[in-house]
DNA sequence: ATAATAGTTGACTGTTTGGTCGAGTTAACT
DNA sequence: AGTTAACTCGACCAAACAGTCAACTATTAT
Protein backbone atom coordinates (compact mmCIF):
# COMPACT_ATOMS: atom_id res chain seq x y z
CA UNK A 1 0.00 0.00 0.00
CA UNK A 2 1.10 3.48 -0.72
CA UNK A 3 3.75 4.63 -3.12
CA UNK A 4 7.42 3.19 -3.37
CA UNK A 5 10.26 5.07 -3.56
CA UNK A 6 13.65 5.16 -4.46
CA UNK A 7 15.05 8.44 -2.77
CA UNK A 8 16.36 6.30 0.17
CA UNK A 9 18.24 4.73 -2.28
CA UNK A 10 19.50 7.98 -4.02
CA UNK A 11 20.44 9.33 -0.53
CA UNK A 12 23.04 6.54 0.15
CA UNK A 13 24.40 6.81 -3.37
CA UNK A 14 24.83 10.68 -2.82
CA UNK A 15 26.58 10.45 0.32
CA UNK A 16 28.54 8.15 -0.09
CA UNK A 17 30.41 9.83 -2.95
CA UNK A 18 30.17 13.37 -1.05
CA UNK A 19 31.99 12.06 2.15
CA UNK A 20 34.24 10.15 -0.20
CA UNK A 21 35.44 13.39 -2.32
CA UNK A 22 35.09 15.94 0.51
CA UNK A 23 33.96 14.73 4.28
CA UNK A 24 31.56 13.94 7.04
CA UNK A 25 31.63 17.03 8.83
CA UNK A 26 32.04 19.34 5.75
CA UNK A 27 28.82 17.41 3.76
CA UNK A 28 25.87 19.39 5.26
CA UNK A 29 22.87 17.16 4.95
CA UNK A 30 21.08 20.22 2.11
CA UNK A 31 23.99 19.41 0.18
CA UNK A 32 23.23 15.17 0.07
CA UNK A 33 19.64 16.64 -0.10
CA UNK A 34 20.25 18.59 -3.72
CA UNK A 35 22.69 15.72 -4.96
CA UNK A 36 19.99 12.87 -4.26
CA UNK A 37 17.60 15.35 -5.92
CA UNK A 38 15.23 15.32 -2.88
CA UNK A 39 14.08 17.53 -0.17
CA UNK A 40 14.71 18.15 3.29
CA UNK A 41 11.62 16.97 4.33
CA UNK A 42 12.07 13.81 2.60
CA UNK A 43 15.48 13.07 4.12
CA UNK A 44 14.08 13.25 7.81
CA UNK A 45 11.20 11.19 6.75
CA UNK A 46 13.83 8.05 5.80
CA UNK A 47 16.59 9.14 8.52
CA UNK A 48 17.26 10.38 11.97
CA UNK A 49 19.71 11.69 10.82
CA UNK A 50 23.57 12.39 9.04
CA UNK A 51 24.89 9.71 11.11
CA UNK A 52 22.53 7.07 10.67
CA UNK A 53 22.38 7.81 6.98
CA UNK A 54 26.07 7.11 6.85
CA UNK A 55 25.71 4.08 8.33
CA UNK A 56 23.04 2.84 6.32
CA UNK A 57 25.43 3.71 3.38
CA UNK A 58 28.50 2.54 4.95
CA UNK A 59 26.37 -0.85 5.03
CA UNK A 60 25.04 -0.55 1.74
CA UNK A 61 28.14 -0.13 0.11
CA UNK A 62 29.73 -2.81 1.91
CA UNK A 63 26.99 -5.31 0.52
CA UNK A 64 28.00 -4.48 -2.64
CA UNK A 65 31.32 -4.47 -2.64
CA UNK A 66 31.06 -7.76 -0.80
CA UNK A 67 30.75 -9.88 -3.35
CA UNK A 68 33.45 -8.78 -5.24
CA UNK A 69 36.27 -9.99 -2.30
CA UNK A 70 33.99 -13.31 -1.88
CA UNK A 71 35.34 -13.77 -5.70
CA UNK A 72 38.85 -12.80 -5.05
CA UNK A 73 39.29 -14.22 -1.97
CA UNK A 74 37.71 -17.57 -3.23
CA UNK A 75 39.14 -20.57 -1.98
CA UNK A 76 39.33 -21.84 -5.39
CA UNK A 77 41.81 -19.45 -6.31
CA UNK A 78 45.38 -20.19 -4.89
CA UNK A 79 46.12 -17.88 -2.16
CA UNK A 80 48.84 -15.63 -2.99
CA UNK A 81 47.35 -15.42 -6.11
CA UNK A 82 44.16 -14.08 -3.90
CA UNK A 83 46.45 -11.19 -2.54
CA UNK A 84 48.16 -10.36 -5.75
CA UNK A 85 44.27 -9.76 -7.30
CA UNK A 86 43.56 -7.82 -4.16
CA UNK A 87 46.52 -5.42 -4.78
CA UNK A 88 45.24 -5.49 -8.36
CA UNK A 89 41.82 -4.54 -7.33
CA UNK A 90 43.09 -1.77 -4.90
CA UNK A 91 45.33 -0.18 -7.80
CA UNK A 92 42.59 -0.34 -10.12
CA UNK A 93 39.87 1.11 -8.00
CA UNK A 94 42.33 4.24 -7.23
CA UNK A 95 42.40 5.02 -10.76
CA UNK A 96 39.13 4.99 -11.62
CA UNK A 97 38.29 7.18 -8.81
CA UNK A 98 41.19 9.07 -9.76
CA UNK A 99 40.49 9.37 -13.20
CA UNK A 100 36.69 10.23 -12.17
CA UNK A 101 36.89 12.12 -9.02
CA UNK A 102 40.19 14.23 -10.19
CA UNK A 103 41.75 13.09 -6.71
CA UNK A 104 43.21 10.19 -5.50
CA UNK A 105 40.92 9.30 -2.76
CA UNK A 106 42.25 6.59 -0.30
CA UNK A 107 40.13 4.21 1.70
CA UNK A 108 36.74 5.67 2.48
CA UNK A 109 37.15 3.50 5.79
CA UNK A 110 39.81 5.34 6.74
CA UNK A 111 39.05 8.39 5.86
CA UNK A 112 35.55 8.12 7.86
CA UNK A 113 36.74 6.24 10.46
CA UNK A 114 39.48 8.53 11.06
CA UNK A 115 37.32 11.43 11.15
CA UNK A 116 34.60 10.66 13.65
CA UNK A 117 36.40 8.18 15.47
CA UNK A 118 36.21 10.66 18.18
CA UNK A 119 32.25 11.19 17.84
CA UNK A 120 29.06 9.49 16.47
CA UNK A 121 30.29 6.23 18.65
CA UNK A 122 27.38 4.19 16.05
CA UNK A 123 29.06 4.84 13.20
CA UNK A 124 32.30 4.21 14.51
CA UNK A 125 31.01 1.00 15.55
CA UNK A 126 29.86 0.16 12.12
CA UNK A 127 33.36 1.45 10.58
CA UNK A 128 35.38 -1.31 12.70
CA UNK A 129 33.07 -3.58 12.05
CA UNK A 130 33.62 -3.74 8.30
CA UNK A 131 37.45 -3.66 8.86
CA UNK A 132 37.03 -6.01 10.79
CA UNK A 133 35.87 -8.35 8.07
CA UNK A 134 38.20 -7.10 5.07
CA UNK A 135 40.96 -7.98 7.59
CA UNK A 136 39.68 -11.93 7.85
CA UNK A 137 39.71 -12.14 4.20
CA UNK A 138 43.70 -11.48 4.18
CA UNK A 139 43.94 -13.54 7.33
CA UNK A 140 42.80 -16.23 5.62
CA UNK A 141 44.31 -16.10 2.38
CA UNK A 142 48.00 -15.69 4.81
CA UNK A 143 46.99 -19.30 6.53
CA UNK A 144 46.06 -21.18 3.71
CA UNK A 145 49.49 -20.15 2.24
CA UNK A 146 51.12 -21.04 5.27
CA UNK A 147 48.86 -24.18 5.00
CA UNK A 148 50.26 -25.13 1.78
CA UNK A 149 54.06 -24.32 2.18
CA UNK A 150 54.37 -21.15 -0.03
CA UNK A 151 55.19 -18.76 3.13
CA UNK A 152 56.21 -19.18 5.99
CA UNK A 153 53.68 -17.14 8.20
CA UNK A 154 52.62 -19.68 11.69
CA UNK A 155 50.35 -16.56 12.73
CA UNK A 156 48.56 -15.49 10.24
CA UNK A 157 46.82 -13.13 12.17
CA UNK A 158 49.55 -10.84 12.89
CA UNK A 159 50.69 -10.89 9.45
CA UNK A 160 47.71 -10.59 8.05
CA UNK A 161 47.52 -7.18 10.07
CA UNK A 162 51.15 -5.99 9.14
CA UNK A 163 50.06 -5.99 5.12
CA UNK A 164 46.64 -4.38 6.74
CA UNK A 165 48.91 -1.46 8.21
CA UNK A 166 50.96 -1.19 5.22
CA UNK A 167 48.33 -1.50 2.78
CA UNK A 168 45.95 1.21 4.96
CA UNK A 169 49.18 3.33 4.93
CA UNK A 170 50.05 3.60 1.82
CA UNK A 171 46.52 4.26 0.58
CA UNK A 172 46.69 7.20 3.18
CA UNK A 173 49.42 8.58 1.61
CA UNK A 174 48.58 8.53 -1.83
CA UNK A 175 45.48 10.72 -0.34
CA UNK A 176 47.38 13.01 1.23
CA UNK A 177 49.70 13.91 -1.85
CA UNK A 178 47.13 12.96 -4.35
CA UNK A 179 49.35 10.38 -6.30
CA UNK A 180 48.85 7.11 -7.42
CA UNK A 181 52.86 6.65 -7.08
CA UNK A 182 52.69 5.82 -3.97
CA UNK A 183 50.67 2.78 -4.62
CA UNK A 184 53.25 1.38 -7.27
CA UNK A 185 55.21 -0.67 -4.91
CA UNK A 186 51.83 -2.33 -3.13
CA UNK A 187 52.14 -5.96 -5.00
CA UNK A 188 56.04 -6.18 -4.52
CA UNK A 189 56.37 -5.28 -0.96
CA UNK A 190 53.27 -6.86 -0.49
CA UNK A 191 55.09 -9.86 -1.07
CA UNK A 192 58.18 -9.28 0.16
CA UNK A 193 56.23 -8.92 3.19
CA UNK A 194 54.93 -12.08 2.83
CA UNK A 195 58.43 -13.65 1.81
CA UNK A 196 56.87 -14.48 -1.31
CA UNK A 197 58.52 -14.42 -4.75
CA UNK A 198 55.85 -11.80 -7.00
CA UNK A 199 55.51 -13.81 -10.47
CA UNK A 200 57.30 -12.01 -13.20
CA UNK A 201 54.36 -11.78 -15.54
CA UNK A 202 52.28 -9.78 -13.82
CA UNK A 203 53.96 -6.43 -13.30
CA UNK A 204 51.43 -3.95 -14.37
CA UNK A 205 52.68 -0.44 -13.38
CA UNK A 206 49.96 2.61 -12.84
CA UNK A 207 51.44 5.94 -12.57
CA UNK A 208 49.62 8.92 -12.18
CA UNK B 1 55.80 50.14 19.48
CA UNK B 2 52.14 49.16 20.83
CA UNK B 3 50.98 46.73 23.10
CA UNK B 4 52.28 42.79 23.28
CA UNK B 5 49.96 40.25 22.69
CA UNK B 6 50.33 36.13 23.44
CA UNK B 7 46.66 35.95 21.89
CA UNK B 8 48.18 34.42 18.45
CA UNK B 9 49.98 31.26 20.74
CA UNK B 10 46.68 30.68 22.40
CA UNK B 11 44.79 30.52 19.36
CA UNK B 12 47.40 28.09 17.81
CA UNK B 13 48.08 26.21 21.50
CA UNK B 14 43.65 25.95 21.02
CA UNK B 15 43.45 24.74 17.20
CA UNK B 16 46.17 21.89 17.70
CA UNK B 17 44.67 20.47 20.41
CA UNK B 18 40.75 20.84 18.88
CA UNK B 19 41.72 19.61 15.78
CA UNK B 20 43.58 16.11 17.70
CA UNK B 21 40.38 15.30 19.26
CA UNK B 22 38.04 16.14 17.01
CA UNK B 23 38.10 17.41 13.27
CA UNK B 24 38.87 20.16 11.21
CA UNK B 25 35.42 20.63 10.31
CA UNK B 26 33.91 20.13 12.79
CA UNK B 27 35.82 22.17 14.82
CA UNK B 28 34.33 25.90 14.49
CA UNK B 29 36.32 29.39 14.98
CA UNK B 30 34.15 30.24 18.20
CA UNK B 31 34.86 26.98 19.51
CA UNK B 32 38.75 27.80 19.12
CA UNK B 33 38.14 31.50 20.30
CA UNK B 34 36.58 30.20 23.07
CA UNK B 35 39.12 27.73 24.61
CA UNK B 36 41.77 30.40 23.65
CA UNK B 37 40.04 33.00 25.70
CA UNK B 38 39.73 35.40 22.74
CA UNK B 39 37.12 37.25 21.07
CA UNK B 40 36.29 36.54 17.49
CA UNK B 41 37.72 39.84 16.43
CA UNK B 42 40.95 39.16 17.62
CA UNK B 43 40.79 36.09 15.96
CA UNK B 44 40.38 37.67 12.28
CA UNK B 45 42.85 40.33 13.30
CA UNK B 46 45.69 37.76 13.66
CA UNK B 47 44.45 35.32 10.99
CA UNK B 48 42.39 34.84 7.63
CA UNK B 49 40.59 32.33 8.82
CA UNK B 50 40.38 28.51 9.72
CA UNK B 51 42.72 27.47 7.69
CA UNK B 52 45.50 30.45 7.83
CA UNK B 53 45.79 29.33 11.68
CA UNK B 54 46.06 25.36 10.62
CA UNK B 55 49.04 26.15 8.82
CA UNK B 56 50.60 28.48 11.91
CA UNK B 57 50.26 25.84 13.99
CA UNK B 58 51.05 22.98 12.41
CA UNK B 59 54.38 24.84 11.72
CA UNK B 60 54.70 26.02 15.58
CA UNK B 61 53.82 22.24 16.07
CA UNK B 62 56.71 21.25 13.98
CA UNK B 63 59.34 23.47 15.29
CA UNK B 64 58.78 22.36 18.40
CA UNK B 65 58.74 18.42 17.47
CA UNK B 66 61.36 18.60 15.53
CA UNK B 67 64.33 18.98 18.22
CA UNK B 68 62.79 15.63 20.15
CA UNK B 69 63.39 13.71 16.75
CA UNK B 70 66.47 15.75 16.24
CA UNK B 71 67.79 13.85 19.49
CA UNK B 72 66.49 10.91 18.97
CA UNK B 73 68.13 10.35 14.94
CA UNK B 74 70.79 12.00 16.57
CA UNK B 75 74.23 10.54 14.00
CA UNK B 76 75.52 9.80 17.87
CA UNK B 77 72.94 7.23 18.25
CA UNK B 78 73.55 3.50 16.75
CA UNK B 79 71.43 3.90 13.58
CA UNK B 80 68.85 0.95 14.71
CA UNK B 81 68.74 2.20 18.02
CA UNK B 82 67.23 5.89 16.81
CA UNK B 83 64.51 3.52 15.30
CA UNK B 84 63.36 1.70 18.37
CA UNK B 85 63.91 5.15 20.24
CA UNK B 86 61.43 6.66 17.65
CA UNK B 87 58.77 3.45 18.04
CA UNK B 88 59.28 4.11 21.94
CA UNK B 89 58.10 7.33 21.67
CA UNK B 90 55.14 6.61 19.79
CA UNK B 91 54.06 4.25 22.15
CA UNK B 92 54.57 6.79 24.92
CA UNK B 93 52.89 9.90 23.27
CA UNK B 94 50.14 7.91 22.33
CA UNK B 95 49.74 6.49 25.77
CA UNK B 96 49.66 9.45 26.96
CA UNK B 97 47.23 11.32 25.36
CA UNK B 98 44.99 9.00 25.86
CA UNK B 99 45.18 9.18 29.36
CA UNK B 100 45.05 12.86 28.76
CA UNK B 101 42.11 12.73 26.34
CA UNK B 102 40.26 9.50 26.93
CA UNK B 103 40.81 8.45 23.21
CA UNK B 104 43.97 7.27 21.16
CA UNK B 105 44.56 9.96 18.60
CA UNK B 106 46.84 8.31 16.65
CA UNK B 107 48.70 10.41 14.02
CA UNK B 108 47.58 14.44 13.68
CA UNK B 109 48.88 14.79 10.18
CA UNK B 110 47.42 12.05 9.07
CA UNK B 111 44.04 12.94 10.77
CA UNK B 112 44.51 16.47 9.13
CA UNK B 113 45.68 15.28 5.70
CA UNK B 114 42.98 12.81 5.35
CA UNK B 115 40.36 14.91 5.93
CA UNK B 116 41.14 18.27 3.83
CA UNK B 117 43.04 16.43 1.42
CA UNK B 118 40.74 17.28 -1.41
CA UNK B 119 40.16 20.88 -0.12
CA UNK B 120 42.50 23.50 1.77
CA UNK B 121 45.44 23.16 -0.95
CA UNK B 122 47.75 25.33 0.99
CA UNK B 123 46.84 23.77 4.44
CA UNK B 124 47.57 20.19 2.37
CA UNK B 125 50.93 21.48 1.35
CA UNK B 126 51.85 22.23 4.28
CA UNK B 127 51.11 18.59 6.07
CA UNK B 128 53.18 16.96 3.00
CA UNK B 129 56.08 18.98 3.71
CA UNK B 130 56.12 17.81 7.40
CA UNK B 131 55.16 14.17 6.38
CA UNK B 132 58.61 14.09 4.36
CA UNK B 133 60.77 15.66 6.88
CA UNK B 134 59.58 13.22 9.18
CA UNK B 135 60.58 10.33 6.90
CA UNK B 136 64.13 11.48 6.21
CA UNK B 137 65.00 10.80 9.63
CA UNK B 138 63.66 7.32 9.08
CA UNK B 139 65.79 6.93 5.47
CA UNK B 140 68.79 8.07 6.97
CA UNK B 141 68.94 5.88 9.92
CA UNK B 142 68.38 2.86 7.34
CA UNK B 143 71.23 4.28 5.37
CA UNK B 144 73.47 4.21 8.11
CA UNK B 145 72.47 0.87 9.77
CA UNK B 146 72.74 -0.39 6.38
CA UNK B 147 76.14 1.02 5.67
CA UNK B 148 77.46 -0.51 9.06
CA UNK B 149 76.29 -4.24 7.70
CA UNK B 150 73.60 -4.23 10.74
CA UNK B 151 71.02 -4.76 7.92
CA UNK B 152 70.63 -5.64 4.58
CA UNK B 153 68.93 -2.33 3.16
CA UNK B 154 70.36 -1.00 -0.48
CA UNK B 155 67.52 0.95 -0.64
CA UNK B 156 67.02 3.12 2.17
CA UNK B 157 64.29 5.30 0.85
CA UNK B 158 62.02 2.76 -0.35
CA UNK B 159 62.94 0.75 3.06
CA UNK B 160 61.86 3.94 5.02
CA UNK B 161 58.50 4.30 2.83
CA UNK B 162 57.40 0.62 4.06
CA UNK B 163 58.23 1.14 7.61
CA UNK B 164 56.33 5.05 7.40
CA UNK B 165 53.37 3.26 5.65
CA UNK B 166 53.36 0.73 8.40
CA UNK B 167 53.78 2.93 11.30
CA UNK B 168 50.84 5.34 9.89
CA UNK B 169 48.47 2.08 9.21
CA UNK B 170 49.13 0.74 12.64
CA UNK B 171 48.51 4.48 14.05
CA UNK B 172 45.27 5.12 12.11
CA UNK B 173 43.94 1.43 13.14
CA UNK B 174 44.62 2.49 16.85
CA UNK B 175 42.63 5.18 16.89
CA UNK B 176 39.71 4.45 14.72
CA UNK B 177 39.35 1.33 17.14
CA UNK B 178 40.45 3.16 19.83
CA UNK B 179 42.46 0.68 20.93
CA UNK B 180 46.72 1.52 22.19
CA UNK B 181 46.78 -2.77 21.45
CA UNK B 182 47.02 -1.91 17.93
CA UNK B 183 50.57 -0.47 19.04
CA UNK B 184 51.91 -3.18 20.71
CA UNK B 185 53.88 -4.71 18.10
CA UNK B 186 54.95 -1.59 16.56
CA UNK B 187 58.80 -2.01 17.82
CA UNK B 188 58.99 -6.06 16.73
CA UNK B 189 57.43 -5.68 13.80
CA UNK B 190 59.57 -2.39 12.62
CA UNK B 191 62.66 -4.64 13.46
CA UNK B 192 61.26 -7.14 11.44
CA UNK B 193 60.87 -5.41 8.76
CA UNK B 194 64.28 -4.36 8.26
CA UNK B 195 65.55 -7.55 9.40
CA UNK B 196 67.11 -6.86 12.30
CA UNK B 197 66.95 -8.76 16.21
CA UNK B 198 65.20 -6.71 18.50
CA UNK B 199 67.70 -6.30 21.45
CA UNK B 200 65.44 -8.76 23.96
CA UNK B 201 66.54 -5.87 26.69
CA UNK B 202 63.70 -3.44 25.26
CA UNK B 203 60.21 -5.29 25.64
CA UNK B 204 57.91 -2.41 26.82
CA UNK B 205 54.50 -3.66 26.76
CA UNK B 206 52.36 -0.90 26.62
CA UNK B 207 48.27 -2.02 26.81
CA UNK B 208 45.03 -0.19 26.84
C1' DA C 1 -13.72 4.02 -7.17
C1' DT C 2 -12.07 4.66 -2.87
C1' DA C 3 -9.82 4.39 1.21
C1' DA C 4 -5.68 3.59 3.44
C1' DT C 5 -0.96 4.12 3.34
C1' DA C 6 3.64 5.68 1.90
C1' DG C 7 6.01 9.30 0.31
C1' DT C 8 6.80 14.33 -0.76
C1' DT C 9 7.06 19.06 -0.20
C1' DG C 10 7.73 24.04 0.77
C1' DA C 11 7.42 27.10 3.93
C1' DC C 12 8.67 27.94 8.45
C1' DT C 13 11.50 28.42 13.04
C1' DG C 14 15.35 29.02 15.79
C1' DT C 15 20.18 28.60 16.05
C1' DT C 16 24.85 28.65 14.78
C1' DT C 17 28.23 30.33 12.03
C1' DG C 18 31.68 33.16 9.54
C1' DG C 19 32.99 37.52 9.03
C1' DT C 20 33.13 42.93 9.72
C1' DC C 21 33.82 47.28 12.06
C1' DG C 22 34.27 51.26 14.82
C1' DA C 23 35.25 52.44 19.18
C1' DG C 24 37.95 51.61 22.96
C1' DT C 25 42.23 49.88 25.59
C1' DT C 26 46.93 48.88 26.62
C1' DA C 27 51.72 49.15 26.32
C1' DA C 28 56.04 50.64 24.12
C1' DC C 29 58.83 54.37 22.70
C1' DT C 30 60.40 59.22 22.67
C1' DA D 1 53.38 62.97 29.33
C1' DG D 2 51.92 62.34 25.29
C1' DT D 3 52.12 60.08 20.85
C1' DT D 4 51.68 56.18 18.31
C1' DA D 5 51.08 51.67 17.04
C1' DA D 6 49.48 47.11 18.48
C1' DC D 7 45.83 44.97 20.20
C1' DT D 8 40.97 43.92 22.03
C1' DC D 9 36.25 43.74 22.08
C1' DG D 10 31.21 43.56 21.66
C1' DA D 11 27.79 44.50 18.84
C1' DC D 12 26.27 43.64 14.61
C1' DC D 13 24.95 41.39 9.90
C1' DA D 14 23.88 38.06 6.55
C1' DA D 15 24.16 33.49 5.24
C1' DA D 16 23.92 28.73 6.18
C1' DC D 17 22.18 25.31 8.84
C1' DA D 18 19.40 21.56 11.28
C1' DG D 19 15.16 20.27 12.14
C1' DT D 20 9.69 20.44 12.11
C1' DC D 21 5.12 20.14 10.28
C1' DA D 22 0.70 20.39 8.19
C1' DA D 23 -0.85 20.01 3.83
C1' DC D 24 -0.49 17.68 -0.43
C1' DT D 25 0.25 13.79 -3.85
C1' DA D 26 0.89 9.40 -5.76
C1' DT D 27 0.33 4.53 -5.35
C1' DT D 28 -1.46 0.33 -4.03
C1' DA D 29 -4.80 -3.04 -2.31
C1' DT D 30 -9.47 -3.93 -1.92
Amino acid sequence: MGRVSDARKHLMDAVAELFWTGSYDSTTIEQICDKAGVKKGTFYYFFEGKAALAEAALDAEWRKFQPQLDAIFSASVPPLERILRHCELTLKEQAELKAQHGCVLGCPLCTLGTEISTQEKGLQKKVQEIMAYSLKYLETAIRDAHAAGLIHAPNARMKAGVLHAYHLGLLTQARIHNDLAFLDDLPRITFDLLGAKLPKARRKLVTA
